[in-house]
RNA sequence: GCCCAGGUAGCUCAGUUGGUAGAGCAGCGGACUGAAAAUCCGCGUGUCGGUGGUUCAAUUCCGCCCCUGGGCA
């Protein structure tokens, strides 16, 4: 049993977007027998394959690739989600003698990943659209409902609030509670971790970030997001950087230019998002 | 050439009845446990186009010059 557990290994590609993850990746896949499994968030969903980035099919043949554009647009998706999919695939990586690369944007999930989460049941549905549909004042209601969690939270920060909120209703415990007992959920405990992280000036990113939305315009991006129209715009895979923008020029109420810029710093804002999340979160 | 309107932060603009100026966006820093490509917090010194003049004091008033847009020729 000890020995199997220290035949264990991850290798952990992270870096921002455009920083050459996924190149990567596939090169070390191919030298040290690995199967690539996807750490990012919007790479799961079937709908966004230009936008999103994700490696095209002439590269998923190269090497196994998993969690890749697995999950359909409507279903609920989340860092538990993600997680539970990422063991499995982990699991049946190492089953098969082979290493599992985990690369991806996504600080949470690396995190999720290395840390685990805490141990929160899933909320029921009611509860969740309850509080997503709440029109008073969230944060008064928090204060009144769990003020150990409303001390820690900003009176704007709706999502997080809404959470906290929604948690103490369906569970009878405090968010801070559940996330303050040890997790039991560390898949990576007693593994082996190998981490890169893809160091690039950030004018570099920049400057290939945009490029590449150019390429997507060109590869058929306009496309992609006419045919997310039926969708709820509140969805996740709606936020993906060049839905909104893309959307909205498709509904005739900005210039196409307009659109692309606006993409463009979108995906600037996401880079320094995710710079600073490696810098204070990880420490890597 | 003449007339009008402008020239203020990287961009778009506000403002100062004369006491050296502030918003949005961009940019930068930060936070982050089931929506995370999400969500949220913080940071504003810039020859106020140039140059003379009036004034204790000019970005603000006056003259001239330069530039930009529009109109008339």
């Amino acid at each position: 049993m000890l020995t199997h557990h220290t035949n264990k290994a991850v290798l952990l590609v992270a870096g921002p977007t455009a920083s050459g993850k996924s190149a990567c990746a596939l090169k070390l896949a191919k030298d040290r027998h690995g199967v690539i499994i996807n750490a990012d968030a919007l790479q799961v969903y079937s709908e966004l394959r230009i936008l999103s980035a994700r490696p095209t099919a002439a590269e998923e043949a190269q090497v196994p690739h998993r969690l890749y554009g697995h999950v359909g647009g409507r279903q609920p998706y989340s860092v538990a989600h993600w997680l539970a999919d990422a063991t499995e695939a982990v699991e049946t990586a190492w089953g098969q003698g082979a290493l599992p690369i985990l690369t991806g944007g996504t600080g949470l999930y690396f995190k999720a990943l290395e840390e685990g989460l805490a141990d929160i049941p899933p909320i029921a549905s009611a509860v969740r659209e309850r509080w997503r549909n709440f029109a008073g004042d969230l944060h008064a209601e928090l204060v009144h409902r769990d003020p150990s969690a409303a001390r820690t939270l900003m009176p704007n920060d709706r999502q997080r609030i809404i959470r906290a909120l929604e948690v103490i209703e369906d569970t009878g415990k405090s968010l801070a509670d559940w996330q303050r007992e040890a997790s039991k959920s560390a898949i990576l405990a007693g593994a082996k971790i190998e981490r890169i992280f893809m160091e690039v000036p950030r004018e570099e990113l920049y400057a290939r970030a945009e490029a590449r939305f150019d390429r997507m315009t060109l590869a058929g991006a306009l496309d992609e997001v006419q045919a997310l129209q039926g969708f709820d715009p509140a969805l996740p895979m709606m936020k993906a950087i060049g839905v909104p923008e893309l959307s909205a020029y498709l509904r005739g109420e900005i210039a196409r230019d307009e659109a692309i810029a606006k993409a463009k710093t979108a995906t600037r804002h996401y880079i320094k998002r995710q710079l600073t999340w490696w810098r204070g979160q990880m420490k890597w």
